[in-house]
Formats: C-alpha cells, sequence, structure tokens
DNA sequence: TCCATATGTCGAGACTAATCGACATATTGG
DNA sequence: CCAATATGTCGATTAGTCTCGACATATGGA
C-alpha cells in the first residue's frame, strides 16, 4: 500500500461520523446496506451522508452498487487489511522482534475456531 | 482501545509530514532522535515540526524525554499494536472467517521464527 | 409521460488545520 | 550572569474540511 492511498484511509477514518458509518457496514457485511438507510442510521441529513460516503469510497475503504433505485455501500475488507499491513510493515520494518507479540495479540480474534473455543473454554 | 483516542490517531497519521515523522522514529527505534535532528531530516522548519510532534504526542503515537538540552522523540509501540488491534477488531467484530487469513498475511513481515518469539518475550 | 423515491452535486457559511516569523523558555558551558 | 543552543508558544495568514439548503439526476411504477 502506498503512502498516498493510506493518507486518505487514516483521514477518512479520522471523523466520527465516517468511522460510524464503517463500523456499521462492517455490522452487516456481506449484505451492505443502502445510503438512506444509513443516513438514517445516524441521524445525519441524506446529503452530508453522500459527501461521507464519496470519502470513504474515494480513499477505497468501501464500495457502492446500485440496486434498482438504491445504492448499496459495503466495506471492503481487504482495504482493511492493506490499512493494517501498512501500519505492521512500518512496526516490523527492521524490527520483527517486536512484531510477533503484535500478531500473538489478535489471535484471540482471528483464531482458527477450535483454538477459539479452547480459549473460551479455559476462561470459563 | 476507544474511537476517541482512534480518531486522534488517524488523524495524527493523516498527514504526510507526520507520516514520515513517524516512519522515521520507527526506523529510529530504540533509540528515538532529538526534536531538532527530525526537523533538519525533514527539512521543516523547527516550530513547525514542534507542533506536528506535540499532535503525535497527544495521540499517544510517540513519546518525548528530555535529555540535556534535547528532547529525544520515540515511536510508541504499543501504540501500533492498539490501533491495528482497532482495525482488525472491527473487522473480526462477528466475522471471525475473513480475519484468519488477514492474519496470515503478516507472516512475512513478522518473521514468526522461534529464536524471534523468544526474545521478544524476554523483553515483555 | 408524470410523479414519488433515492441519491448525488453545488455553493455558502462556519469551523478547523497548516505554516512560519517573532518571541519565549529551558539547559549548558564559560 | 551571559551567551549559545535546543525547543516550545503565540499570532496571523492561508488553505482545507464539515455541514446543509437548494437543486439536479436516476429509477420504477401508475
Amino acid at each position: 500500500m502506498e503512502s498516498e492511498q493510506a493518507i486518505l484511509a487514516f483521514a477518512a477514518l479520522a471523523q466520527p461520523t465516517r468511522l460510524d458509518v464503517f463500523r456499521l457496514l462492517m455490522e452487516h457485511e456481506p449484505d451492505g446496506l443502502p445510503a438512506g438507510e444509513i443516513a438514517r442510521h445516524l441521524a445525519v441529513p441524506h446529503n452530508t451522508m453522500s459527501t461521507h460516503l464519496a470519502i470513504l469510497s474515494r480513499a477505497g475503504l468501501v464500495e457502492a452498487e446500485r440496486q434498482s433505485r438504491s445504492i448499496i455501500y459495503r466495506a471492503k475488507l481487504h482495504a482493511v487489511r492493506d490499512l493494517t499491513g501498512f501500519l505492521v510493515k512500518d512496526c516490523c520494518g527492521g524490527h520483527p522482534e517486536i512484531c510477533a507479540p503484535l500478531v500473538a495479540e489478535f489471535s484471540p480474534y482471528c483464531a482458527p475456531k477450535k483454538i477459539a473455543v479452547r480459549e473460551a473454554a479455559k476462561h470459563e
């Protein structure tokens, strides 16, 4: 991922309404939500929301698809992967010793089901 | 990590000079660099740089320590972990099936060799 | 075709961020 | 204490962002 694209993504997420939109679309993966419903859900005027959605779209964090009269927005999952990778690469560039525990930290959220179930059982 | 703190971090990194500073400090871990040297390295007036460093500091991405006449800035590694974790948790919240390959993607950068892991464990 | 629905675009006002000269503060050595 | 060095703060200017009313465009049904 290039710096320029990363900056667009950081700027897009550095705004409360847009961060909320992104999280909302993550929750609604993989179906997505129409623009109007997003606006209603977050109590923002439709034209204001349209601007925010355009910024998220230019940043590559969401994608839009027309479906009859509605336009369905979806979170772009590999954009999250790219942005996270950008951070991790910066972090690990020459410093792999601090990166391993970083990845280990994600395991509870990302681990394959078997391990996740075992970890959960331990805490119970 | 709270949304408010994440927004501060995203905003801090959404500016070319500040992103450069952050990457520069990552390269110079764990020694850090004095403010003046950072400004000289990136060809930015010292007072402008001072403002940028303050913003990075408020965002929790760097820390400062006075050392004689100079003030040494260092990247805060666990801030990267927190911010990355914020993204990944958002991504994996209810969607662990898309998260496993995401973590696998990091392996090449993180070199999960036993020696590296043990060394990291010692420091923690 | 005409209307209702869904969304996008434009433009103005208010607000916030970025930059840098000038000045202020902190530290050290003489 | 004074001068030199290193950094931070203030204030003004410029540039960019956020918001939303008004208008424009696209789609589907009567």
